[in-house]
DNA sequence: GTCTATATCCGGATAGAC
DNA sequence: GTCTATCCGGATATAGAC
């Protein structure tokens, strides 16, 4: 019984997704997954194999969750995709805002935390931005003919994003996002077909 | 006596700053910072007042180093500043290889670990990401007239950096940055007044 | 200034009752 | 599947001899 209406499993990796975005691996302890998921430990180690599993697990989750986020942000917004591609940087800004600076990138501070130091969770990051790569480029293809110059157009939108989340929590300031934002849509104005 | 050549709180200092740079501050332990510096975790505490003065301080050292390193490559670059710019992307790249991807921005990682959860070192990166693009902007304003475009140029020169670094790493790949290269270039063609 | 020993605490992980 | 108790190692930090 006591099959909570959400799943225990679903609720740890909602718990260690929010903490992986705002802190980082090593500093995101299963005590802390525990309390904020009303979870025991045991639970964790029943539905996980450890921490490095439970990591994994997260970035692949919410990995996907928000490239698909993103996609349909550009699907559903202004026919224009240059002004499209607007949005996705004010609404980036405008969340960053109302989440206090705290949920940004889901898997950025863990991707540069253990490139270097943990292959399993560093291949977990690599896939996911391919994926993303790969989605924006198929999306960016609408605005650019060129598919070499398609998929620049798509690392440049995901590259500047990340380098902007990063200042705009360092600084906790939306202007880098705006910037970024500005520099974005000169950018495709000018690789526009 | 024993007061070594270089100088063991500079030891200290820089053997910090590389771990800080390739794994971040919560998995960067005192003794493993004794253990690469060749000090004892005594001479730490008699130099810096705990683990969170020492990581200001090495964010501090390590940000005004590596702000410098790039002005210096853009000043005496290419006399073109548009090819002045592909070479400090190129540049990152050549050495992010060369460091098996280890070594990219000095305090991006520590950035996002704290920005939420460390004013003191959140404080920190901030100050260093400012200095950063006040000097960028500076520089800009020989290629851009206007003081705004030059601004949105040096934030999108840095935010591109710090997001292809994030891909570089993950993907052990110098592509993101080569492709973050061409965008920044075709960008500042576009501005160029 | 340097080095050693140690205090105190918290991390991940496991075993086993229920 | 859930929960408790516990092991063991490593973390930051301190005290004090030299």
């Amino acid at each position: 019984m006591n099959q909570a209406a959400v799943g225990t499993r679903e609720r740890i990796l909602s718990a260690t997704g929010t903490l992986l975005r705002r802190q980082g691996y090593a500093a995101t302890g299963l005590q802390e997954i525990a309390g904020q998921s009303g979870a025991r430990i045991g639970s964790i180690y029943h539905f996980f194999d450890g921490k490095e599993a439970l990591a994994e697990a997260s970035i692949r989750a919410s990995g996907a969750a928000y490239g698909a986020m993103v996609l349909d942000l550009l699907q559903n917004g202004p026919s224009d995709p240059v002004e499209a591609l607007g949005t996705v940087f004010a609404q980036a800004a405008a969340d960053l805002v109302a989440a206090d600076y705290a949920d940004a990138c889901p898997i950025a501070t863990v991707a540069l935390e253990v490139a270097s130091t943990n292959d399993v969770l560093r291949q977990a990051t690599s896939e996911v931005f391919t994926a993303w790569v790969e989605g924006l480029t198929h999306w960016c293809r609408r605005l650019v003919d060129d598919p070499t110059d398609a998929r620049d157009l798509a690392v440049a939108v995901l590259t500047t994003l990340e380098g902007a989340f990063i200042l705009a929590r360092a600084q906790r300031s939306p202007e880098p996002l705006l910037g970024a934002g500005r520099s974005i849509t000169r950018l495709a104005e000018a690789m526009r077909a």
